[in-house]
DNA sequence: CATATGACGACAA
DNA sequence: ATTGTCGCCATAT
C-alpha cells in the first residue's frame, strides 16, 4: 500500500517507528502484519528508511546474525539510534509525529495518486 | 469465496 | 525475560 511507504519515508533519521504505529499513522489500525507484509515485498528500486522500523518491543524485526539484521543495525546507528543487543530504546527513540510535520509531507511526490 | 501467509502486537503462564 | 496463543489486515493462491 501506497501510504505505508509514504509513511515510512516520513521517519525521520534518527527516530524509529513500530510497525504498529507506522500502521496506525497510515492509516490501518491493526495493520501491523500488514506493514511487514508491504516492506518484505518492497519493489527493488524503491528506497525508503525500513531501517528505522522496527518492532513495538524496541527490537529488530530480523533475527540476529541475518545479514538483514547486520544490516539494519548498522544502519540505524549511523543516524545515531543506539542498537544494544538488537534493541533500541523506544522511550528515547520512538518517533512523535507532529501534525505540521505530517501535513508537510517533504517526501517525493510517488503518493499523489491519492482520490 | 475459502485458505494460507507475513520483517507484527498484546497478553497469559 | 521467554515462550506460546490468538487476533489482525491486506495479498496471494
Amino acid at each position: 500500500m501506497q501510504r505505508i511507504r509514504t509513511t515510512i519515508c516520513e521517519i525521520p533519521s534518527g527516530f524509529v517507528a513500530s510497525y504498529g504505529q507506522v500502521a496506525e499513522i497510515a492509516g490501518i489500525a491493526r495493520g501491523a502484519r500488514q506493514v511487514a507484509y508491504t516492506l518484505s515485498h518492497l519493489p527493488p528500486d524503491q528506497v525508503l528508511p525500513w531501517h528505522r522500523v522496527i518492532k513495538a518491543s524496541g527490537k529488530i524485526a530480523f533475527a540476529e546474525g541475518t545479514e538483514n539484521f547486520d544490516d539494519q543495525s548498522k544502519r540505524l546507528m549511523i543516524e545515531g539510534v543506539v542498537v544494544r543487543n538488537g534493541k533500541v530504546d523506544m522511550k528515547q527513540y520512538r518517533w512523535q509525529p507532529d501534525l505540521d510535520e505530517l501535513l508537510w509531507k517533504p517526501c517525493s511526490s510517488w503518493d499523489q495518486k491519492t482520490p
